[in-house]
RNA sequence: GCUGAUGUGGCUCAGAGGUAGAGCACUUCCUUGGUAAGGAAGGGGUCACGGGUUCAAUUCCCGUCAUCAGCUCCA
């Protein structure tokens, strides 16, 4: 057969020389892998290609390609290891997936030990070399190899094949698997792995279907590789804000309160009081918004004008019964009715488009009693909520000016290299969920593409997303852990006017239905402040922190200049406090330090003779003496302008 | 909601069928100190909650609540 290479040569090989030595040549003995290559930007198995002349890109073990192969392969050794520790088990599938490998099976729950003896089994199976080798049958044929094996998953699997469709396995001494490949040549080929957690997984992902225990891996091509993936993970562990916020004492939960319910304390309430500060003032003074404050609850009928009723009942807070009471109320899940009476409560004219109301919205959702996480899922929570009411010509002008808000919020916090931008659409498989005919949605979401394409921002689209009533923007953030949140969403809605009668009075005098954008500056609160723990490890930003500045004076008698310090600072806006404990200035420093202090303040005899303090922040270490006045200046004009100062390779950093 | 694990002083955790332990934190005293832990003494727990088994339960069993992981969901 003839293969063309990367590189545009051509190599021949008569068809009696073994796969392995073709895979090992055109690889030039780099790669474990080479079994596998690219055709057509497809990866395949070389042994699949044996009779056909084909174009190759033979994948190697270093690029992204190689590493899924490895990973599959490690999830085949998984499952022979299971095979062979607990036979009773059923094999169902194992993908690679971005950061590793997982294997399903129908067995008992494995424990952390159960997980140690599978990996030291699968390093038998590494060592003893099993060749992997490739091959087919047809159909039904495949069936009842399976069925003789006793796999009545993978029997499933094959017969939702086409019938005439060749079924390929791969055996590794002994040990054979239904799969479509690639593989590496022997087991050999896995060199660093590690069996990470298992958990629960239904078949097919149908909670209808068979409960199966899945176990997560991931393996690499290198030690080295695994070691620095796993380090991330133990840091990761370390910024966890569920962990981390409560460690710093930012808010807790209480099994008497509930789920999804937490209480933020004072230091964590100041954090989320800063940033609703600002984004009021900003709102107000520089985006053009009016304020409003309305009701946390209401009738049932007024969510049956807004369609929530029927779309989303199950996941509000109902107050009463139906059946039994005259009235029934329901906490809000959002603001949207709330303000659009605002709105009705006068009669407004085309000249006083746009109206942008801004709230900061505490809302309820009932969500599932398995979906609450830590600060990100939660069943109360608070919103920078705010709907635009426009007329349809402004629609482009305001749509960008809320992105440029997001974005603009984003960039103070210093997030928004970490987002993601998606366009989310509805489901057209599914239209009896939304509101509004095909008509209404591609206008929509075509106006909203625009935005996104006008911006240049890279954002992907997805099907399904949408609210029932519009198409979305959202500003995606993924956690440590990878698991991605809406972090901001902005909305076009040109359906919901109808039902609340709200119009403006154009030129001619005429009434005229206004469009609607929902829209979010800064999101939840709460969801801000896990990513921004996150995100800074804890280290806030100066600005955002509970506890700016510790004034540390040497001993008890300095105690009376350090209140004077601290006055002098609290009188121009800084969080500061003083401590006073009769212990030595190492422990002081030692305890702010681990407590993410920017600044602390050393006073002792010389300082308060010339009115000084000794700085030493979490930024540089000691920065040396300086008149208060100055740190005063300097420390203000740090808070006042949000900045965000970097941490310098200090002694102290790497503790 | 589903599956599994977990729940012991403020925190991190140990422990065992016979009325609970360490470190840190806290309080008091000594020390009054110059940039990451000075010393001593002391207080503090209905072992998440409710049932059951037992002479005896914090420990075993069941239920509830909460936390975590995963699934599913997320207007």
């Amino acid at each position: 057969m003839k293969i063309t290479l990367k590189d545009g040569s051509v190599k021949e090989y008569s068809e009696a020389k073994s796969v392995y030595d073709i895979a090992k040549d055109i690889s030039e003995g780099l790669a474990r892998v080479a079994c596998a290559g690219e055709l057509d930007g497809e990866i395949v198995d070389l042994r699949t290609m044996i009779d056909k002349d084909c174009s190759l890109n033979i994948v190697t073990a270093g690029d992204p390609e190689g590493l899924r192969v490895i990973r599959h392969t490690a999830s085949h050794i998984l499952a022979e290891a299971v095979k062979r520790l607990f036979p009773e088990a059923k094999v169902t599938i194992g993908p690679a997936i971005d950061d590793g490998f997982y294997y399903d099976f129908d067995a008992e729950p494995f424990s952390r030990e159960d997980l140690d003896k599978l990996e030291a089994e699968m390093k038998k199976i590494i060592k003893e070399g099993h060749e992997i080798t490739r091959f087919t049958l047809p159909r039904a044929e495949a069936i009842k190899f399976m069925q003789e094996r006793n796999e009545p998953y993978k029997v499933e699997l094959i017969e939702d094949l086409p019938e005439d469709a060749e079924i390929s396995f791969y055996d590794q001494g002994g040990f054979v698997d239904l799969c479509a490949g690639p593989h590496l040549m022997s087991t050999k080929g896995v060199k660093a792995y590690k069996l990470i957690s298992s958990s629960m997984a239904y078949w097919r992902g149908d909670s209808e279907k068979a409960r199966l225990q899945r176990i997560y891996g991931t393996a690499f091509n290198k030690k080295e590789e695994l070691k620095e993936h796993l380090d991330k993970l133990a840091d990761a562990k370390l910024r966890d804000h569920n962990k981390l916020g409560r460690e710093m004492g930012l808010f807790t939960t209480v099994d008497v309160i509930g789920q999804g319910l937490p209480l933020f304390t004072p230091k964590g309430t100041k954090m989320i009081m800063k940033l609703q500060r600002w984004i009021e003032d900003l709102e107000d003074n520089e985006w053009g918004y009016v304020r409003t404050r309305t009701p946390l609850m209401a009738k049932s009928d007024l969510y049956k004008i807004s369609g929530h009723w029927d779309h989303y009942k199950d996941g509000m807070f109902v107050l009463g019964d139906e059946e039994t009471d005259k009235e029934v109320f329901a906490l809000r899940p959002m603001t949207c009715p709330f303000q659009y009476y605002v709105y009705k409560n006068e009669q407004h004219s085309y000249k006083d488009l746009p109206y942008r109301m801004g709230e900061t919205s505490t809302l309820f959702r009932c969500e599932d009693s398995g979906e609450m996480h830590g600060l990100t899922r939660v069943r109360q929570f608070t919103i920078s909520e705010g709907h635009l009411v426009i007329r349809p010509d402004q629609a482009e002008a305001e749509l960008k000016s809320c992105f440029d808000l997001a974005y603009y919020v984003l960039s103070v916090l210093g997030l928004e290299k970490d987002v993601t931008f998606r366009l989310s659409k509805w489901d057209p498989e599914n239209k009896k969920k939304y509101l509004g005919d095909d008509n209404y949605w591609n206008s929509t979401q075509q106006a909203l593409r625009d935005v996104l394409e006008e911006k240049g921002v890279p954002y992907v689209e997805a099907d399904g997303e949408a609210a029932f009533y519009g198409p979305k923007i959202d500003i995606q953030a993924k956690n440590v852990y990878g698991k991605e949140d809406t972090m901001i969403t902005i909305q076009l809605d040109c359906a919901i006017t109808e039902n609340f009668d709200m119009y403006y009075i154009d030129q001619n005098g005429d009434k005229v239905r206004p469009y609607i954008i929902h829209r979010t500056s800064l999101g939840c609160y709460e969801r801000t402040l896990a990513w921004l723990i996150e995100k800074y490890a804890g280290k806030f930003p100066t600005w955002l922190c509970p506890e700016q500045v510790r004034v540390l004076p040497i001993s008890e008698k300095y105690a009376e200049y350090a209140g004077k310090v601290a006055a002098e600072l609290k009188k121009n806006g800084v969080d500061v406090t003083v401590d006073e404990r009769s212990e030595k200035i190492g422990y002081k420093i030692r305890e702010a330090r681990m407590d993410r202090l920017p600044y602390m303040l050393v006073v002792g005899a010389q300082e308060e003779v010339d009115g000084t303090v000794s700085v030493r922040s979490r930024f540089a270490g000691d920065e040396g003496v300086k008149p208060l006045a100055e740190f005063i200046n300097q420390i203000c004009e740090e808070i006042r302008t949000k900045a965000i100062r970097k941490e310098e390779n200090t002694d102290e950093a790497a503790k």
